[in-house]
DNA sequence: AGTGCGATTGACT
DNA sequence: GTCAATCGCACTA
């Protein structure tokens, strides 16, 4: 859920990727740094971080504090407040809205200054409950990484399509 | 102080 | 399918 001046954005979470405790692949291996640090916050907190000079992506730390560990948010369906995320990411096409993570930031306008906020109280930003638990949930290797490149931890809605990503890796 | 590089996207052949 | 854009930051010296 994102509030923003013009109004409520909400959708549901479809696909994720984990980075967890000594993975090669995550921001928190080497350490903390002033970049990463909000990936050490209790679970639940915002990281937020500039990809390629161009996209922001969100991310939620997953463990207790000062371990490090982290879930990005790949894609979303998006569900409250689509006349606001057109305008937002300049497209009309409800699927492409949301789906990619650097899209999503662009969706919801998340930027550093949400980087360390607590997304399990309500506030500019916040997680909720929407999911079915009965929908098929698939797993795949991690995309756009080259360290601990064959480890099944991207998981997504198998039968969304509001996920992003090559079709081939969207099967299992 | 200088350098190299992405957890991507959009435009183009 | 290929490829450039773009910049904060981690790393080296």
């Amino acid at each position: 859920m994102r509030d923003l001046p013009h109004g409520i954005l909400s959708g549901l979470i479809v696909e994720t990727e984990a980075y967890v405790i000594g993975d090669a692949a995550g921001h928190a291996y080497r350490g903390m740094t002033p970049r990463n640090r909000s990936l050490f916050l209790e679970r639940g907190h915002a990281y937020v971080y500039l990809a390629y000079g161009i996209s922001y992506m969100l991310n939620v730390s997953s463990e207790t504090p000062g371990i490090g560990a982290g879930v990005l948010i790949r894609a979303l369906e998006p569900l409250e407040g689509i006349p606001i995320m057109k305008l937002n990411r300049g497209v009309e096409r409800v699927r492409d809205l949301a789906r990619g993570p650097g899209r999503l930031a662009a969706a919801l306008r998340i930027d550093r200054r949400l980087d360390g906020l607590d997304l399990c109280r309500k506030g500019p930003l916040w997680l909720g409950r929407r999911g079915d638990p009965s929908r098929k949930i698939g797993r795949s290797i991690r995309i756009g990484i080259t360290r601990d490149a064959d480890r099944l931890l991207r998981f997504y809605l198998c039968d969304s399509p509001f996920v992003s990503g090559p079709r081939s890796l969207n099967m299992r």
